[in-house]
DNA sequence: GGCGCCACGTTTGCATGCACTTTCGCCATG
DNA sequence: CATGGCGAAAGTGCATGCAAACGTGGCGCC
């Protein structure tokens, strides 16, 4: 019965999905560049799973686009060209239009409540470490994106999202993500006033203005031992030091 | 270079690709119905792999929303519900519009020619067995996403595409896709004289009619799922617990 | 006769092992 | 000094083995 399903989830740690959420993570904030190398056997280790599961994940996140797998070749973090990048901008522009078509008129007070508290979030971290503030404004399209209630959507928006951060690695300048409070607010005003046209015009400017930013410039990859950077994120998925990882 | 990459594809079967495509067809030519096993071992011996191939290929097709996957538990072909059909129509339909916005006038006279060869074989099908119709009808779809050159967009269009024959299969009546025909050669007219505004509304049309005469009603459904055709039954007779299982 | 429990077969979850491919350092050669 | 080939090391591709979990039939108990 109900005790049953919960000592299934108990035990039923999901440890793949766990891996690909930690290296999402890691590439949303820039700890893994594109280019990295994921080989099987060290990220296996570095999680405490075999060679089976890290394979599995890196399956998982090739299909997502997140990672290139070449056969008989080592899983490497994906390098989007500038052709995909601006397919990627063009593309998330249009899903997230009809994001906001949904949810125009739409949202309840807490949802807006709990936007603007996101937003706020934003707004405090924006003098700290940049990744932080990237991963922030990501999550509030993917926030808008699950608000609409459609798993299709929440996967493509989702999906999209984070390979435009992988672009953003590549192309974009430093300080690119300045304004994008303030229009995330003005997002969030336009969609709880109910106007579908104002908050579609908005989005698509905001997006064209990320794309902007972000497509300007080429910038560098820095190499350096990327299963050391993953160590912090090993640390709520690995079995190691009993350090019990909420989330 | 060139040739590097040839003799790796030579070497590469790829069988996982291999399999889910096979498993794809399948489903879109109702071979598989929704609900229907699709146990590790038996699939991996029916195309004569382990079952680590066969496990990959359904990982992949249950990233896709072809197959559920529950833990310890045998896969089976994906039953989405009636909300979840409606949805995926809808979000197709935005999907599609992006892609004869790009489309429109800027087909080459070869592409038309591909595309009005496709819709003949249509037509050709109409007697014949419905499955073929419905997987021609479908491949019409993708063939147009295709000629958008965007990866992504590919994928999604192909994807939801293959999701929503899954829906016809359990809502829809036995001659729901008679008009297609005429409706994807306006598409393709409207497209090749790059009337961006007709072809989108036609699209729009044409899902509009797909998702209808599949969608009629939620109470036409032939839901095959037995615990959902015994919900109604058991409002009177259980409890409580409306608990639908899963997800 | 109905109900609950247990034990067995089936199926998945995962790790490991082996074969094959790629990569890269190293040495011989021009 | 540059270069080309070779061999070891590293890494992937895949199958198989074992343990745990699920579902089911049978059995005993009420």
């Amino acid at each position: 019965m109900k005790a049953d399903v919960d000592a299934a989830r108990r035990t039923a740690p999901d440890r793949v999905g766990v891996i690909c959420q930690a290296l999402r993570r890691a590439i949303i904030e820039r700890a893994l560049a594109p280019g990295d190398r994921l080989p099987e056997d060290a990220l296996g280790e570095r999680f405490g799973v075999s060679r089976t599961i890290a394979r599995h994940a890196l399956g998982q996140l090739g299909s997502e686009g997140l990672v290139e797998l070449r056969r008989n070749r080592i899983a490497v973090v994906a390098t989007p060209s500038w052709d995909e990048a601006r397919d990627l901008f063009d593309v998330r522009a249009g899903l997230e239009r009809l994001v906001v078509k949904r949810l125009a008129g739409r949202l309840t007070r807490a949802q807006v409540a709990e936007l603007e508290e996101g937003i706020e979030r934003e707004r405090q971290a924006k003098g700290g470490p940049e990744p932080i503030s990237i991963r922030l404004a990501t999550e509030f399209h993917i926030r808008l994106a699950e608000m609409t209630g459609s798993p299709v959507l929440i996967r493509y928006v989702s999906e999209i999202a984070y390979r435009c951060c992988l672009t953003l690695a590549l192309f974009s300048r430093p300080h690119s993500s300045d304004c994008a409070v303030s229009e995330h607010l003005e997002i969030v005003a336009a969609l709880a006033g109910g106007d579908a046209d104002r908050a579609t015009a908005l989005m698509d400017h905001h997006l064209d203005a990320v794309a902007g930013r972000a497509l300007l410039s080429e910038a560098t990859a820095k190499p350096r031992n990327i299963m050391d950077v993953l160590a912090p994120y090993a640390l709520d998925a690995a079995p190691s030091k009993g350090g019990r990882g909420g989330r």
